[in-house]
RNA sequence: GGUCCGGUAGCUCAGCUGGAUAGAGCAUCUGCCUUCUAAGCAGACGGUCAUGGGUUCGAAUCCCGUCCGGAUCACCA
């Protein structure tokens, strides 16, 4: 039992044997008692003073007074207006390290066969150009918060749906076969997801001169001019083909799309993230509509005159929503109904998660209401992790004005960055060039992942890529830092051969208790971050451990302490901060160096 | 216009299931490398928590109105 627990249940119980009023237990919230003054804990009395007819002061006296009678963990308490502050017996706090100390996987639920089934689908691209910026935040939001649920005992299942289908697709294998049939990742050394980006931006260049000479010498109006380019009548005959199952094409596409995956698993394989299962949407489109004509049988869709499908949304407050055109082919809601029913079939699925961008808010909406709608139990409530897009300083990125911040480009950049720093500091004296280069992807990786993910996804952000990201303060190499600095310390002692005693009787000061405190948080952070799905939540926590262990750090000479059992329970306290930071950041997908 | 989301220090952000004097980092300034790593620590400066009302012992936090910014409301994905 953790020590909030153990306070919140004998306040209960002082608070119904004094007053006589029922009070959950779970609705006594202790909070850390501020620094100015004495105590570990503080409970606020307010809620029972009306009942009690007494003053505020009285009440806590009364129940402070109840306490130490009768808690053998409740040393003394001071009541300052409404606030009863609480100091737990100094050496309790020994029994509670020790406990965490103990813990292996402290922190950390393990799942079992009957725990929640989560999926979550995070990064779904387009498999016409290579990841960017906005994909970055996606998939280590993606990736951390499946960790997280993880964490908190459920079993996940990490999903990626792939974009594979369509005319930008149709656009990319036009370009290639008109400009650069022939060209190769291994003829051009590119990377295959920026090879067909690039033939993708190829066609957009041609097709906009296209479109301008048209223009011109037709007389025609922009739009006129797009509707009669024959480079984009080309495209779509291509996609009828593709939809035709034409053989050249098929072939075509699957060899350049294999391009792509390999691109993209080489990008993924960088960040740290990974999938349990993929699905493509060439797979998936035709399932949506079976879906919806059984929705059109039940009556939960209706068919217009011109035979397009349409389902009523609005009893819930929303608009009538296409889900078949009237040449009966699927849109992007009805794909992912089918996706939706593909998964179904796959997996025994209880929760499901979609991180995505935060301009789909209204199409999330709408597919839960569907989904829920067509019969699936997960749909009503299914979540839409809704987070913000990244800007530039400059404003948002624009893939025709070349402003868009390439994912491998940027992770280069964040490792150089690194590796320069790093050397300018003396950090990699005498490390061999492999370590020293491990060293500096951690580093670099970890302070693009920290700050995508230390903010709340919900916000938009801006990211300066000139100014790169910064490697002091409140940042990745800074927690990465205090963490080998712990693991410094620790082989020193292990070195130094020193043997560690039984602490349990040392009463720790105030910094020991504040910073056993902290550690003793984590269980509780892990699992509000997984209820409120918030990486940034598990980012500011372990911040905030590390900032209170820097304090510590400083004040003391752990291993010339004199007294061994003072000594142990510091190494014990440098052991545990360790390792919640490690784990922590595990659930950020952020590596820990040994040194730096 | 409807719906949803945001607005906290000069900048980037915490805090939001109501609690004590609203916290970090960056930037500016001042100290600290002869104790396990100074990517650090200690301190100074910096706030009408967009705004007006309401709820109450108490509001950055909850409710309503207003202003500003963003997203969305396609036979696009």
């Amino acid at each position: 039992m953790s020590i909030d627990n153990l306070i919140q249940q004998a306040v209960a119980r002082a608070v119904k044997e004094l007053y006589n009023i029922d009070t959950a237990p779970d609705a006594i919230i202790p909070q850390t008692t501020k620094k100015e003054f004495e105590g570990n804990l503080t409970i606020v009395v307010f809620p029972w003073v009306k009942a009690a007819r007494k003053s505020p002061e009285q009440v806590g006296t009364e129940i402070g007074n109840w306490l130490v009678d009768n808690e053998p963990a409740v040393d003394r308490f001071n009541v300052i207006k409404g606030f009863l502050n609480i100091v737990i017996e100094p050496t309790f706090w020994n029994t509670v390290l020790k406990h965490i100390q103990d813990t292996p996987s402290y922190g950390i639920s393990t799942p079992t066969e009957d725990s929640p089934l989560v999926m979550v689908e995070y990064s779904s691209p387009n498999t016409n150009k290579p990841l960017h910026l906005g994909h970055v935040r996606n998939n280590l939001l993606g990736y951390s918060l499946a960790c997280i649920l993880k964490a908190c005992g459920n079993r996940v299942v990490k999903t990626n749906i792939v974009n594979d289908r369509g005319i930008h697709i149709c656009k990319s294998m036009l370009a290639w076969k008109k400009w650069g049939e022939g060209a190769t990742p291994e003829s051009t050394g590119k990377k295959g997801d920026h090879l067909i980006g690039d033939f993708y931006v190829l066609f957009d260049k041609h097709f906009k001169e296209e479109v301008k000479s048209i223009m011109a010498t037709e007389n025609m109006t922009e739009d006129e001019a797009k509707a009669a380019s024959p480079l984009m009548q080309e495209a779509r005959e291509m996609l009828v083909k593709w939809e035709q199952r034409d053989p050249e094409i098929r072939q075509m596409w699957q060899m350049m799309n294999e391009w792509v995956y390999a691109g993209f698993d080489q990008t993924y394989k960088r960040m740290g993230v990974s999938f349990d299962k993929i699905y493509y949407e060439s797979d998936t489109y035709l399932e949506g509509k079976e879906k919806v004509l059984e929705g059109l049988e039940k009556g939960i869709m209706y068919r217009k005159e011109d035979g397009s499908v349409w389902a009523d949304l609005t009893d819930d407050g929303l608009d009538h929503k296409l889900l078949l055109r009237s040449d009966g082919t699927s849109v992007y809601m009805t794909q992912d109904i089918g996706t939706a029913k593909l998964r179904y079939a796959d997996y025994p699925i209880d929760k499901m998660i979609y991180v995505v961008g935060n301009e789909q808010n209204y199409h999330f909406q709408v597919l839960s209401l569907l989904l829920d709608k067509l019969g699936f139990k997960w749909g009503k409530d299914l979540v839409h992790f809704s987070y913000g897009m990244v800007e530039l300083p400059e404003g948002k990125m624009k893939s025709r004005e070349g402003t868009v911040v390439d994912a491998d480009d940027l992770m280069d950049e964040m490792v150089t960055t690194a590796r320069e720093v790093s050397s300018e500091l003396g950090k990699l004296d005498g490390l061999t060039a492999d370590d020293a280069e491990a060293i500096a992807e951690t580093v670099g990786l970890g302070a693009l992942k920290y700050f995508l993910l230390k903010v709340d996804p919900r916000k938009n952000m801006t990211f300066n890529p000139k100014e790169t990201i910064d490697f002091n303060g409140n940042t990745g190499p800074f927690i990465q830092y205090t963490y080998a600095r712990i693991r410094s310390v620790l082989r020193r002692a292990g070195d130094e051969g020193i043997q560690t005693v039984d602490y349990l009787g040392v009463q720790p000061n105030e910094k020991e208790i504040a910073l056993i405190q902290a550690i003793a948080d984590f269980p509780s952070t892990v699992a509000e971050a997984g209820r409120s799905y918030s990486p940034a939540l598990i980012a500011n926590y372990v911040y905030d451990l590390v900032k209170q262990y820097n304090q510590f750090y400083h004040d003391y000479s752990i291993l010339k302490e004199e007294d061994a059992a003072v000594r142990s329970l510091r190494l014990a306290l440098c052991d545990t901060t360790a390792r919640v930071i490690k784990t922590g950041m595990g659930l950020l997908g952020i590596n820990v160096p040994e040194r730096m």
